[in-house]
RNA sequence: CGGGGCGUAGCGCAGUCUGGUAGCGCAUCUGCUUUGGGAGCAGAGGGUCGUAGGUUCAAAUCCUAUCGCCCCGACCA
């Protein structure tokens, strides 16, 4: 591509309203324009990089044996309303009407369709094990769209359906899945990492979820120094702790703590560390009615292990304050497990404490030296917090470490949820009619070009990995407009090196030097090739590298060959 | 959904408090010079001041409504 031809225009200054580094670097490049909150148009150099990793992302799939096709992004309401999900999912499923009044809705993922095609399709045992996949624009109605096309509403997604005669298959087909996954990331020069998650509002049994390790990146995840357990903070385990729970010392006492509502001013009030104090938070039952949830006061409740529990709403609701003070007699912030006229659910740690801190039930008063099983009741006691860093590992194996990532990629085991509301049936060998098992495998291929950035950029600019770069060498001649040898020199290359399977940027523009190198490091271009009087006197060129600070001289009849042991593209 | 903030030229901003008919930088266009790390000089084009009402002789500026966008929070006990 001559660069003087190419439709991009790329910016000095900071768009005010983008705050992370890849959004910022995607507008100031030209690869996006916002259209609307979280509504992107790709530009043409963008969208490069799009297909890029959709190509890859479709040769593994292929690879793996998994078939294209392409689904409708507008389905109709009563596939979802076939699953439950018409009814289940919220504000994010955008509910459309057409002309004659019928409803749709802008496909947030495809479960309904793809087990749609597969009950009219899969009738025998002798189809499966059978995967499907597409890539396809996706809408969900985000309450707040932000960071850019990292959470837009609207994206292109990977999302891939398997089906399965019985579980083992299913197992065998999600590894596959897994494989190929590993292959993709790998291939696309991330840094990854594979990790348990809560399959969530999809529903399945198992699933795990691939990040892009980033510090900007939204999702916590923990992981041991142990061994290689790996887990979404949302799901991994607190272990109990292993010492018993010390011997009572203290009485109970009622103190005073006037406007002493959070856990910070009580500890400081009293002088009693947060974490022998307890938090008591209420929540809406999952029969209408309030439950407490209890946990130390230095943790943090995780509210996907909250929701899960059978007594609890899910999704998880805080209560009502003026129903809670109606209710248990004291307001938010003054409340405890003492005496609580509603269930209580206990977090393992805060069941350990003796001698703890907890609100009164009473208006600006809490309890000091209050211990389980004399002032109060032995507790129900459940998982309930956030695991912090220097827990031992639930696979026994270390203590825990926490980092951050960008979730790029999902596999579940969706078991048989869609098949079984759908009524798809197969014929087993024995004839017997059996709903499929289900996989589904999804990556967010916009979100994998941002997160890209997100990993690989400096204040330059881009730094794409070879395999993601919209072009894989720019070429940037000196003096083009005086020196009919650099042009000539220039063009030969160019066609050259696009005969040879490159892409290649050739910059023409009649620019200065400094404006030509700035641009092709803000856009990242991994290989970059000068060309002067000075370096074809000598028979060389002027390599460099966009990771590297120094030039290499490179004969010029070498450079073809050369490049290709550089670029792995 | 709660809180905060912002809408003035393609981008970044000033002007709003104190009303008087719109400005700066970057970008764009023209010419000349310049050309190994974001050039210089001279000139030019480009804005219903988000929208709709209202107040006023006069509104970017004051009032009302409305739309859009951004940020923070939504784990607080």
């Amino acid at each position: 591509m001559r660069l003087s031809l190419y439709p991009i225009t790329n910016l000095k200054e900071l768009p005010a309203d983008a705050d992370v580094i890849s959004h910022q670097l995607m507008l100031r490049a030209g690869l996006i324009r916002r259209v609307a909150a979280g509504l992107y148009t790709w530009l043409p150099m963008g969208l490069r990089v799009l297909r890029k990793a959709e190509a890859i992302i479709r040769e593994e799939m292929n690879r793996a044996g998994a078939f294209e096709l392409l689904m409708p992004t507008i389905q109709p309401a009563e596939l979802w309303q076939e699953s439950g999900r018409w009814e289940q999912f919220g504000p994010e499923l955008l509910r459309l009407t057409d002309r004659h009044d019928r409803r749709f809705v802008y496909g947030p993922t495809h479960e309904e369709v793809i087990t749609d095609i597969a009950r009219r399709e899969l009738k025998s045992y002798r189809q499966l094990p059978v995967n499907f996949y597409q890539i396809q624009l996706k809408f969900r109605d985000e309450v707040r769209p932000r960071f850019g096309v990292m959470r837009a509403r609207e994206f292109l997604m990977k999302d891939a359906y398997s089906f399965h005669v019985d579980e083992a298959s299913l197992d065998q087909g999600y590894r596959l899945m897994f494989d190929a996954y590993t292959r993709i990331f790998t291939r696309m020069g991330l840094k990854f990492r594979a990790v348990l998650a809560d399959p969530g509002a999809i529903g399945g049994t198992g699933s795990q979820e691939f990040h892009v390790l980033a510090a900007s990146g939204e999702d916590a995840i923990a992981f041991s120094d142990g061994d290689d357990y790996a887990a979404n903070l949302e799901k991994a385990e607190a272990l109990p702790p292993r010492t018993p729970r010390p011997a009572p010392q203290a009485a109970a006492t009622l103190v005073a703590t006037p406007k002493t509502h959070t856990i910070a001013a009580v500890s400081a009030l009293l002088g009693v560390p947060a974490e022998r104090c307890i938090k008591t938070l209420i929540v809406d039952g999952s029969d209408g009615g309030l439950v407490a949830l209890v946990i130390r006061g230095d943790h943090e409740l995780n509210a996907v292990k909250a929701q899960n529990l059978a007594a609890v709403a899910n999704p998880l609701r805080m209560a009502d304050p003026t129903r809670i003070s109606h209710a248990l007699g004291a307001q938010i912030g003054f409340l405890g497990p003492v005496g609580l006229s509603c269930p209580l659910i206990v977090d393992h740690s805060a069941a350990a404490l003796a001698d703890f801190v907890c609100g009164a039930n009473q208006d600006d008063a809490h309890l000091t030296g209050v211990n389980w099983a004399r002032d109060l009741a032995e507790p129900v006691v459940a998982d309930l917090r956030n695991v912090v860093a220097g827990d031992p590992s639930p696979s026994g194996q270390g203590t825990l470490s926490i980092a951050r990532g960008i979730e790029v990629g999902h596999v579940f085991k969706l078991g048989r949820k869609y098949s079984d509301a759908l009524g798809a049936t197969v014929l087993d060998e024995g004839g017997k009619a059996v709903a499929p098992w289900m996989g589904c495998y999804g990556i967010g291929v916009t979100r994998v070009v941002a997160a890209a950035i997100e990993q690989n950029h400096d204040a330059q600019g881009i730094v794409w990995p070879d395999a993601l770069a919209p072009f894989d060498v720019v070429l940037i001649p000196m003096n083009l407009h005086k020196s009919t040898r650099v042009r000539d020199a220039a063009d030969e290359l160019y066609r050259t090196l696009t005969q040879q399977g490159f892409d290649v940027l050739l910059d023409e523009r009649d620019a200065r030097p400094g404006v030509k190198f700035a641009d092709a490091e803000l856009y990242g271009i991994p290989h970059r090739v000068v060309i002067g009087e000075r370096g074809l006197d000598a028979g060389t060129l002027e390599y460099r590298s966009r990771r590297a600070t120094d030039n290499e001289d490179v004969p010029v009849a070498e450079l073809i060959a050369f490049l290709k042991s550089r670029a792995q593209g």
